[in-house]
RNA sequence: GCGCCAGUAGCUCAGCCGGAUAGAGCAGCUGACUUCUAAUCAGCAGGCCGCAGGUUCAAGUCCUGCCUGGCGUGCCA
């Protein structure tokens, strides 16, 4: 096998031993930067600052350093030369056979290809959407949604064992707002004199809630309590975000319920904990934090004067759950807007002694909505409230889905209603999906013209190192490196980086290279199995990203 | 006030563990459809990388201070 990192791993391993040989001192591969995609084709097939960076240590100048990995690199049969540029660079230039071998792998190992098995048996929990059932989701929960389930898919193809994890508070006073809310509208329904809460929930979608009770019941629930109306709204509510959710193209493995966890005991057990390791105090009649130790700037209420808990509180107990359930990373995706709120119950998982280094927060950036120049508005608390589904119909979820990885997660992001709709060549989705409606397009072509090749044949190759096939097949060959840096560094935007890049290659090609050629039969059988190698590498990255990969445009 | 995140081309954004001449898309301007799909391509133009110091052989990238913007900062959730 001569994937990516097998390259990588052989050619580290030859600098790591020409730098042992003459100091004694011990270089390990993990001392050497990796290898990367140049941005110029012109700068090799991988490229390298390995010298610059030892230099120091070896006590040389970069330039001669470069040198004797040079030589070094020479002697290996993948590496056809390498040149040496500017300060110290390593541009290394594969063999031919390398060349050959990225192909045969690719449409061999086809599907898979892409997958690794680096991070085999350890086991990984992706938390992420999270909303409470107190309405429908709206626009302001699409981006979590999407970078949280693409973490997922990425951590899934470098042989992590995913579970994707939604918890919701379904305890509280929002939840009795809710009972209310739906109750003072069936009673509304009835004509009977009904209080509508201060702060209850006006969307329309209770209204909806209401007027459902009364097919399914009638006025038989009027004597109920508040109780009953926020457990039915709350189990129609899960339903409809489920629903939406899947209008996504995803889903859960787990489901876990604030209540659970007070039913559980873990709520109080974690309270317990907390006091015994004199981190918690009491004062007013309430329990405070001691969050400061950590750096907070004030300590934190966990139970109110009333004897209720606050909202942290079931928050810190679920997550101390979390790290009980033996995964090796547990990853969070939330609003930057709760940062402090993450920040609280890391303090309190810490004074319990807790191990948190499994654990990562990823805070999504706020997003703002305009269409053309107008400014677009979500607040759920004001009138014209956006669903998530609306979108998803309005801009389907290809490109709701890419839109919202297309950045990475860290930046504020404004979400172009007008430029996501569009279906032209501004819209970045279709010139990826274009990318395999051609390549396939090329496939249906050579089937009429009685074209066929195999991996296998015996062909001429000559052709692959030819500069335009030769930057397509490295770009390919790097593909699996792209994911699992992705994924290792939880980065969703590396990979619609990395396609674009690897689109913009492919139309190049298309236009300057015509693949099917009657009066070239020599060269048309191997560019056609590129062709084919390129499609199957877009039809897996559009799977991780759950993009449709269309045959036809 | 304090905390978190950001400030890169007219706009939306990339920029890897500090490395080569700072990139892409859109918008603007020139060109290319008798061909495997022009939802494409080739080219032009567009930058005190917020400001000022510092560290380094090397800074958009690291450190400090300041300016600007977003979001937090409840015995609300």
């Amino acid at each position: 096998m001569y994937t990516i990192f097998s390259i990588r791993k052989t050619l580290l391993g030859l600098l790591a031993n020409t730098c042992n040989s003459p100091t004694g001192e011990e270089f390990t591969i993990e001392a050497f930067p990796p290898f990367a995609l140049p941005r110029e084709s012109a700068r090799g097939d991988l490229s390298s600052n390995a010298a610059m960076m030892t230099a120091k240590r070896l006590r040389r100048p970069p330039k001669e350093v470069a040198q004797i990995f040079r030589d070094a690199l020479e002697t290996s049969e993948l590496v056809d030369h390498v040149e040496i540029a500017g300060p110290g660079f390593l541009n290394i230039f594969l063999s031919d056979l390398v060349l050959k071998k990225i192909l045969e792998e690719i449409l061999t190992e086809l599907g898979g290809y892409g997958r690794s098995t680096v991070h085999s048996g350890k086991r990984a929990l992706v938390e992420f959407v999270s909303a409470n059932p107190t309405g429908p989701l709206h626009v302001g929960h699409i981006r979590g949604a999407v970078v949280g389930d693409t973490v997922a898919e990425l951590m899934a193809a470098v042989g992590y064992e995913v579970q994707r994890e939604y918890y919701y508070n379904d305890a509280g006073a929002q939840m009795r707002n809710l009972g209310l809310s739906v109750q003072a509208r069936y009673r509304e329904l009835y004509g009977l004199p009904f209080t509508f809460p201060e702060d209850g929930y006006k969307g329309t979608y209770i209204v909806e809630i209401a007027e459902e009770i009364r097919r399914e019941h009638g006025d038989s629930r009027l004597e109920e309590g508040w109780e009953w109306f926020t457990e039915y709204a709350a189990e129609r509510l899960m339903k409809r975000i489920s629903e939406d959710l899947a209008a996504l193209r995803i889903s859960f493995d787990s489901f876990v319920s604030e209540k659970s966890l007070y039913d559980s005991g873990e709520v109080k057990s974690t309270l317990l904990d907390l006091a015994a390791k004199h981190a918690t105090y009491e004062k007013d009649n309430a329990v405070w934090l001691r969050s400061t130790l950590k750096g907070d700037d004030k300590d934190r209420v966990l139970v109110k004067s009333d004897g209720e808990p606050t909202y942290v509180t079931p928050d810190i107990a679920y997550h101390r759950f979390k790290l009980r359930r033996g995964f090796d990373r547990l990853v969070n995706v939330m609003g930057h807007d709760h940062h402090s709120q993450a920040e609280r119950v890391k303090y309190a998982l810490e004074l319990l002694g807790l191990e948190t280094s499994s654990l990562h927060y990823l805070l999504t950036q706020m997003v703002s909505l305009k269409a053309g120049d107008r400014l677009m508005k979500f607040s759920k608390r004001e009138g014209e409230l956006i669903t998530m589904r609306e979108m998803i119909e309005d801009v389907s979820a290809d490109v709701t889905r890419y839109f919202f990885i297309q950045r990475s997660y860290t930046a504020q992001m404004t979400f172009d209603w007008e430029l996501a709709k569009s279906r032209s060549m501004d819209n970045p989705v279709y010139y990826l999906q274009y990318v395999h409606a051609r390549a396939c397009s090329i496939a249906a072509k050579a089937v009429e013209k009685g074209i066929s090749a195999e991996i296998g044949e015996d062909l001429d190759w000559s052709i692959l190192a030819f500069p335009r096939e030769r930057e397509l097949l490295i770009k390919l060959a790097h593909y699996p490196a792209v994911i699992l840096d992705a994924a290792d560094r939880l980065e969703p935007h590396l990979l619609t980086n990395y396609l674009e890049d690897l689109a913009k290659t492919f139309h190049a090609y298309y236009q300057a290279q015509r693949v099917l050629n009657e009066s070239d039969p020599r060269g048309s059988k191997p560019r056609f199995l590129l062709v084919r190698a390129v499609r199957q590498v877009m039809e897996n990255a559009l799977g991780i990203l759950k993009v449709t990969a269309p045959e036809k445009m």
